[in-house]
DNA sequence: TTAACGTATGAGTATTTGTTCATATGTTTA
DNA sequence: TAAACATATGAACAAATACTCATACGTTAA
């Protein structure tokens, strides 16, 4: 079993000098897409059960509108998935990455607290 | 030594329902610090050295003020600290999240790019 | 103290972004 | 097919944001 502590060290020591531009758009995008509150709290709905869009709204309590437009974002980010269910879209969260960059998220933020 | 990748797990795992508001905004607000391609390029420019602000500005070719703006809303969030060495600030990563977070979106995006 | 250097910061501006509103698309039921 | 329901999407607007310019602050050397 891989343990990611080391391998992220690994990774980014194998990085020489400057990422190419491209890719460093590429993950700043991504990191931007955790970098909202409404669809940090989308994918908090998320992690425990797969749910709808107008079952995201309600909890939210927000427009469908607008949780149609985050979830959008999250989904071309590979972040969330979705299937049809007859006249419903199921959303679910898609990838391990999304769990663990949020928990090293809330991890630094717990430290920042403690201290 | 500690796992990440299990420690991450357990974590998200403690949290009951969702995290309040404030927590949840501290969070996002944390990724939105990620989100930019600047501040991505100073994180990756103190990745091996740390760094007097002209040396970070040279190395981006970007002007001295743009960075400042930059390292102050880095440093808010502690993502670097710096030093006085006479006339000069030298700034340097602080927090070994930084790393992980940073190998984490890497990860993502070259999973996405291998597919 | 004054001048020079390195950095920080406030104001102004252009761009990006998140929401709402209205409406289009797609699916099921009558 | 028409009506009802669930979701998606484009336009418009307000708020947030990143840069530039000008200038202030802090340190060192003359």
């Amino acid at each position: 079993m891989k343990c990611d502590h080391d391998h992220a060290k690994d990774m980014l020591k194998h990085l020489d000098g400057m990422p190419d531009d491209v890719l460093l758009c590429d993950v700043s995008d991504l990191f931007k897409v955790f970098g909202d509150t409404t669809r940090m709290k989308i994918l908090f709905a998320l992690y425990k059960n797969e749910m709808s869009v107008n079952a995201i709204s309600d909890c939210l309590g927000m427009q469908q509108s607008a949780i149609s437009h985050q979830l959008k974002i999250l989904k071309d980010n590979n972040l969330v998935g979705n299937r049809r269910e007859g006249k419903t879209m199921i959303y679910f969260l898609s990838d391990d990455h999304v769990y663990q960059i949020l928990a090293q998220g809330f991890e630094h933020i717990m430290e920042e607290h403690d201290l």
